[in-house]
RNA sequence: GCGGGGGUGGCCGAGCCAGGUCAAAGGCGCCAGACUCAAGAUCUGGUCCCUCAGGGGUUCGGGGGUUCAAAUCCCCUCCCCCGCACCA
């Protein structure tokens, strides 16, 4: 039948609206009785608004919403609010690169589905939030998701500032908040720390420790850079570029040799550089320069792999442990015209002999000179000596030990020295340390990144192992749906250090203290789940920002101060401040937030932090709600795939309930959903058909037969799934539960039998509602075809009742299935068509043996045998047991049970068949088949 | 590399945490039959292999082990997804 989904969605939506259904205030306070009459706050992560909704969105926010609807049926009051987040650059970014008239970027936005006439107006980043939050509202509107308006915000309101100022003035009160000094990757250019996104190359690419290993030479000190500082005891020589040009500069007091490209990379980490002179790398070269770790003197030698835009430019040549190393001093050995020119002796190369000091099982002494001679390198620029230095590396410091010639550290993993030396050498000041990136990085403006190391930059100190330890008290308690992504979040706890919380540019709240400075976006959407629980009253009131002083967010989150007072400080009336402090405290705690999966390494985890710092434990969160990634006919959803759906499209093409359950079927717990055209087309197909069913419910009666009982004890072990899975999220399984299995119950009673008992009505009205939070829409509509009055939001959910499971019943239900399967089997079979099917019920003393053996198997031939009615049929009766002792039948029936079952079924199993049916006692035949006959699997002749 | 989650039949996905009733629910797809003038929808059956009496055989990424018994427990190995921070 053909639905009209557009009608019925749109109808439905208004009148929402009109009731509004979803607008949720507290109930008063006189008349809170109980566990219901305390509000339920469900959220979704505000959407950052730099686009329009797609389908990752819609199915987050779709297990909310699910969620929000059950709640809300079941009698709570439900609150399910929606705002926008609009802090960070990605929004400034777009703003700015359309005023300089960016191509690119107008082409995005045009193929977004931007009017050309608009474009011009996202100049200003104020407009593009604008823009995006009415789309927003549309598409979440259209959706079907059932949020109180009212109380809708973005982060760059005046009211979201003073709240995030307070936050902030909070957690620097309570010591959560300092001042640290840590390496970013950084843009020399922007002047500001480059993220991922920010990057034209590099992405991923994060910074590494190099130490800076001291050799002295007349007086100063040739740094030479390195990962592996442990092998300075096998340093053979120097390696410098002798093309390069090296400075020669003073340091923090001391004199240092480095490439001149480090200067400004040393400066940015915080060292104090004067640049004396500078000169080519050859003119370093046979020159001798003491080990200072040793003492001992090596010499300078040319190398070409040598990059001085890496680290210092300067490299120690370890020829046992590093391939480069031992490849460069072959080459040079076989190069006599090179050394000639630098004026290097053969002597000096001929006295090079590998010194090796790490032993690892697997390795020979020297590995890096085995490497490098069994796979044949000559130069030091063959590319494979980057992958015989990885692979010996890993071998070395998983399973490498340091040996005798390593003094102190002889004996030790080398996993476990390096962190020990390095502390011991810049203790002694024999070392020193420069970040470097780990590969180039190269900024969106199209310059080479640096490391710096940022000062004096704000920090949330998430590596507080006390706070860490409220976290976890916290999230002990916590219900985190699925169970599977309880240890991401212990993990995560662990994981955490110190991070930065705020920026220099972007949008957003600005520190009260260090107003240079701003909110970073992962730092401002912790703890505004409770700012809803206000914006109804500042939205309303239309409440001037200036009256939000820390002391109103003070009294009204926390209960501090005299209201007497707040209000006069404040120009608040003390009639909305107790109405604002009531509306948290009975909103409050969040019941349910729902989000991705990626996030509970972030924001879901910061989540939890700056709830446990701000409130006690009676408003910290219950529940999280983690879901999968949303993926397209298999593939990850993508912008430059070309495969992106946004809210709208989905909309436009499936209609809200189609695109609702299609979501809500595709996955659940951490499984990516996956948005499959056909699979999406075949639950349409399912909708109208349940349109179908309903419209064209056949007469019933009031019938209490077996086959009606059996209907009502499927029924509510349905209600009892469904229930159990919507409350843990599991969405798909619920609608697996109450559309199809139901649906299958269904199909089976009318098969079984054509007079309609009402249970058959009361299942189909119940499949309604059950279904309701998923298609709301058409629940509605069918809600109102079958007389009902009220809407189906708001209608009771159906609650299960364990007196109707009836296992008797079921039991000979699911005899009856078998039975019919095996029929049929033997038809296919033996290709016979039936003229007369007989039964043979097993013979009583089979059932006593049953009893038995459901007792347990323990001397369970001895204890049959002792039943004289079994005795007599001691041969059968021993191969019998013995096979129960094996197997047991699923159910239980007795034997007065199961003849009455099959008589009763006769004529629908002849039906079934077309041909007639006896059911005949074994005890009573000779035949063949009435010997085979055993308790729940009758002897079938068929003639 | 590190941390977290996974790999099941043509596809999607349950099941594994508490081993047996698992050849493995359900959906999609496909095949056959019923209904229909016909199509669609719906209903019934089939969909690893073999089998003319309800039976048997080989399957749950790969390899090994524990057990009377493993998709389910243990070890090793390969592959996929998410995150690894100053970014929404």
């Amino acid at each position: 039948m053909e639905v009209d989904w557009n009608h019925i969605e749109v109808k439905w939506q208004r009148r929402w609206a009109e009731c509004r259904v979803f607008e949720a205030d507290p109930i008063p306070r006189d008349k809170r009785t109980g566990k219901k009459e305390k509000g339920l706050l469900i959220t979704f992560p505000y959407p950052y608004l730099n686009g329009r909704l797609h389908l990752g969105h819609a199915f987050t926010c779709l297990k909310a919403d699910i969620y929000a609807r059950v709640k809300r049926m079941q009698g709570f009051n439900v609150l399910f609010p929606f705002a926008f987040h609009a802090t960070g650059e990605p929004i400034v970014g777009v703003a700015e690169r359309i005023r300089k008239g960016d191509k690119d970027q107008i082409k995005i936005l045009v193929k977004g589905g931007i009017p050309e006439s608009e474009v011009e107006k996202f100049k200003d980043p104020r407009y593009i939030v604008e823009y995006y939050r009415r789309e927003a509202i549309e598409d979440v509107t259209r959706i079907g998701f059932s949020i109180d308006w009212r109380r809708q915000f973005t982060t760059i309101d005046p009211p979201y500032n003073r709240f995030i100022e307070w936050q902030y003035l909070r957690l620097r009160e309570l010591g959560y908040v300092s001042l640290g000094t840590h390496p970013v990757i950084w843009c020399p250019n922007c002047e500001s720390p480059t993220g991922d996104h920010d990057r034209l190359v590099g992405e991923g690419v994060s910074y590494v420790e190099f130490i800076l290993l001291k050799f002295e030479l007349n007086g100063a000190f040739l740094m030479a850079a390195t990962l592996r500082p442990e092998t300075v005891f096998g340093v053979t020589n120097i390696w410098v570029n002798p093309d390069a040009t090296y400075v020669r500069v003073k340091c923090n007091n001391e004199f240092w040799i480095v490439s001149e490209d480090a200067v400004s990379k040393l400066r940015a980490q915080r060292k104090q550089v004067e640049v004396f002179e500078s000169f080519k790398g050859g003119s370093l070269i046979g020159k001798l320069c003491k080990n200072v770790v040793l003492g001992n003197k090596v010499p300078i030698l040319p190398a070409f792999f040598v990059d001085p835009s890496n680290a210092s430019g300067i490299v120690m040549s370890v020829p046992s442990h590093a391939p480069y190393d031992w490849a460069a001093i072959k080459e040079l050995k076989s190069n006599p015209a090179l050394l000639e020119k630098y004026n290097v002796s053969t002597n000096m190369l001929e006295e090079l002999k590998p010194i090796s000091l790490i032993k690892t099982d697997g390795l020979g002494e020297h590995p890096a000179v085995e490497a490098v001679d069994s796979v044949g390198v000559t130069s030091q620029l063959d590319q494979r000596l980057e992958e015989l230095t990885k692979e010996i590396y890993k071998k070395e410091f998983h399973k490498g030990v340091l040996k005798e010639n390593t003094g102190k550290y002889s004996g030790m993993p080398v996993r476990s020295v390096k962190r020990v030396l390095i502390d011991d050498l810049i203790a002694e000041n024999k070392a020193s340390v420069m970040y470097e990136c780990a590969d180039t990085v190269i900024c969106r403006c199209n310059t080479k990144c640096i490391v710096k190391i940022l000062e004096n930059q704000w920090f949330l100190r998430y590596s507080d192992p006390e706070w860490k330890e409220k976290v976890y008290r916290l999230l002990r308690t916590m219900m985190i749906l699925p169970e599977e992504a309880r240890s991401a979040f212990e993990s995560t706890i662990e994981w955490l250090e110190d991070k930065a919380c705020v920026r220099k540019t972007g949008l957003g709240t600005r520190l009260p203290w260090d107003p240079e400075w701003i909110v970073e976006t992962l730092s401002d959407s912790t703890i505004y789940m409770a700012f809803y629980t206000l914006a109804k009253y500042l939205n309303a009131f239309n409440v001037d920002a200036s009256k939000l002083t820390p002391e109103v967010f003070n009294y009204v989150f926390l209960g501090k101060g005299n209201l007497e007072e707040v209000a006069s400080k404040s120009g608040l009336s003390e009639e909305l401040l107790e109405a604002m402090k009531d509306e948290f405290e009975y909103w409050y705690p969040v019941e349910l937030r729902v989000s991705a999966k990626e996030l509970i390494f972030n924001h879901l985890t910061f989540f939890l932090f700056h709830h446990v710092a701000i409130w006690p434990e009676d408003k910290w969160p219950r529940k999280i709600g983690v879901n999968g990634m949303i993926r397209v006919e298999g593939e990850k959803m993508s912008k430059s795939k070309g495969n992106f759906i946004t809210m709208r499209e989905a909309l436009s093409k499936y209609g809200a309930d189609v695109t609702r359950i299609g979501l809500a079927y595709a996955a659940e717990g951490l499984n990516d959903p996956d948005w499959r055209d056909k699979e999406v087309q075949g639950l349409k197909k399912r909708l109208e058909a349940l349109y179908e069913l309903v419209v064209n419910i056949p007469p019933t009666k009031p019938l209490d037969r077996e086959i009606d009982r059996w209907l009502r004890s499927r029924l509510h072990r349905r209600i009892k799934a469904a229930t159990e899975n919507y409350e843990s999220l599991k969405t798909r399984s619920a609608i697996q539960e109450c559309l199809f299995n139901l649906w299958n119950d269904l199909r089976w009673y009318m098969r079984r039998t054509s007079s309609y008992g009402d249970i058959l009505r009361e299942t189909v009205r119940t499949m309604v509602l059950l279904l309701a939070p998923v298609v709301p829409h058409l629940c509605e509509e069918l809600w109102e075809k079958m007389g009902e009055k009220n809407l189906i939001a708001t209608e009771k959910w159906p609650e299960y009742d364990e007196k109707y499971f009836d296992e008797v019943v079921e039991g000979k239900e699911a005899l009856l299935e078998n039975l019919v399967n095996d029929i049929r089997e033997i038809v296919s079979v033996t290709g016979r068509k039936p003229k007369r099917i007989l039964l043979f019920v097993a013979p009583r003393w089979k059932y006593r043996v049953l009893e038995e053996a459901i007792r347990g198997k323990e001397g369970l031939i001895k204890r049959v045998m002792q039943i004289p009615e079994v005795k007599a049929y001691s041969k059968e009766a021993v191969k019998y047991t013995e096979k129960l002792m094996k197997e047991l039948p699923p159910v239980f029936l007795t034997q007065e049970e199961e003849i009455d079952a099959l008589r009763s079924a006769s004529l629908f199993i002849g039906r079934e068949f077309d041909t007639e049916v006896e059911v005949l006692l074994a005890e009573e035949s000779m035949h063949e088949k009435a010997k085979v006959a055993e308790p729940l699997k009758p002897g079938i002749y068929i003639e």
